[in-house]
DNA sequence: TGAAAATAGTTGCTTTAAGCAACTATATAT
DNA sequence: ATATATAGTTGCTTAAAGCAACTATTTTCA
């Protein structure tokens, strides 16, 4: 297919889902929320401590606009707005308990028109469907911007430690690493915490360490990345790193666990190749356990799956 | 993956497509039209024939918004508005001379931008792109609308004749069929003209003719949907119906020609498994030929393609 | 260290996009 | 032949979003 075909096709494509996507919206605006409040309270109630302004990156929007949006929304008690100790000029955003009732109804909304275009398509449609969607993302999502840098710390620093409290507070953690137990990993020639960092900041973080109930397997935890830097492929950079360091350690799998709440994550998890798995530890705050085959496989085994 | 997963997944996928297009519109924005004007130029340029009710239909917008915007459009002399004479309340919409180079200009910036998009992707990537978009599009259309009727014809009837006429027009063919040539087709037992009908109104046609000189190969004209059942699976109705009748009479091959302007209409071929071929005919007009196995071809042949 | 520059957010004002409703003119149905 | 529907226009209004000027912090860097 030439080049100019190619365009032409997506072009199409673009105009035929933009198409459909509007169908879906018309009827989303059942009147209490336009929108953007919409994709703001969604954004809000995925993230948590966002900001105004990451929200004006995010939603591309002005941030006089913004600001009216959020005071409306305050005022209707959906959203909370907490000024950060860190910097006493933001306000980190979070839904009160009747913004996340409203969310509630508002996916469930959503799930349901896109259940009603699912209508007609059987099962293996449907799994064509979601596969052929991921396809299309990872390769529109594969120019990785080249100013996320990853690095292996070989010492702990208060940077770390500061983001890493960060990440207890957003995820609500009740266990929380001390200094030296971090450092330990650090040291550890089989483990590891790496960073991310964009235009020279920290923005996101990760461990990997061993399981030692469980030969060739490694875990990966805390991972990490701030509002501000999401969408940018850190998340993947960081991934990336780990799979690499751990292959070359000879690990066969790599596990995680989440909660099923953090929807966004799990999504992006399982775009890279994790799928579910039994519990493997006693942590009683997570509910989904995950895991990835690192070890080359040959292709027949593969082509079987 | 389990249904919420998938439901998950799509929701998913929609925002992140969102987002990516909502990225190339902002630089569209490039001063002289707004989105909605551009949307609206592009309909009346792949449209012939398009009156402003159609424009309501495609875009969804409130009448009296399209009207002033079209008055807009033919003040700045790109657009112009013809009474119809079938029916005089309504204008055909056209491009000017200078709409039509405007119309370039938009749709080269359009190219571009894709293309930037598909910075990046090897060769073999792209394929994958466009052939899983392809995908999620033929999944997503699956649902046919059943309001349309397709019917072959017994008899000649005025509306047909009438609908042929539009199509001359629009398409600006020259040498045009005699109303005797096309009840030789209706009578030819290995031919036909088919015929498209919405709620009891006819909205398209097209023939099916051997080609004398090709044993084995039959040929679609006049394939013709009217600007106002656009999008509503009609030109793939008429073309199922086709192939099963010629199926059905022994075919191996269906052939077609198209100018290479008319690209909604060529990228739905493509979809459906036209690819190109030589020149069969002498056609002046024509500059693309398309060709179609319709055949059971054997598997393995399928998958050395 | 302290002034200048940058960042987060707010507020008044304006622009733009788009809808609603009442209207004219023509066409279709009973 | 009259009622009803359709295509399009025009005056008025609303909603969505931007711009610019402003305050309060924080960061930078000379």
């Amino acid at each position: 297919m030439s080049g100019a075909t190619q365009i032409f096709a997506i072009r199409d494509f673009n105009r035929f889902y933009t198409a459909r996507l509007g169908l879906l919206r018309k009827r989303h605006l059942d009147g209490e929320f336009s929108l953007t409040e919409g994709r703001m309270l969604y954004e809000i109630w995925a993230n948590p401590r966002l900001t105004a302004s990451n929200l004006r990156g995010v939603l591309g929007l002005d941030a006089g606009y913004i600001s009216r949006l959020l005071a409306s929304l305050t005022k209707r008690k959906l959203v909370r707005q907490a000024v950060s100790k860190a910097d006493s000029r933001e306000r980190l955003l979070s839904l009160t308990q009747a913004g996340e009732k409203k969310m509630a109804a508002l996916n469930r909304q959503s799930e349901q028109q896109i259940e009603e275009l699912l209508q007609g398509l059987n099962g293996e449609e449907r799994e064509r469907l979601v596969a052929s969607l991921g396809v299309v993302r990872s390769l529109l999502t594969a120019q990785k911007s080249s100013e996320v840098q990853i690095e292996r710390l070989s010492e702990v620093t208060g940077e770390v430690l500061d983001l890493l409290q960060e990440y207890y507070e957003a995820v609500g953690v009740m266990v929380r690493d001390t200094p030296e137990s971090v450092r330990e990993i650090v040291d550890d020639p089989d483990a590891g915490v790496w960073i991310a960092t964009l235009n020279g900041k920290i923005v996101g973080c990760a461990y990997l360490h061993s399981l030692p109930s469980m030969p060739g397997a490694t875990e990966c935890k805390r991972l990490y990345v701030r509002p501000s830097a999401r969408g940018k492929g850190v998340a993947h950079a960081l991934l990336d790193a780990q799979e690499a360091f751990a292959k070359g350690r000879g690990f066969k799998r790599i596990y995680l666990d989440s909660k099923d709440d953090l929807r966004v994550a799990i999504g992006l998890y399982q775009r890279r190749g994790f799928v579910a798995c039994e519990r493997y530890n006693d942590n009683p705050q997570a509910t989904v356990f995950l895991m990835k085959e690192i070890a080359e496989t040959p292709k027949k085994a593969l082509r079987r799956s």
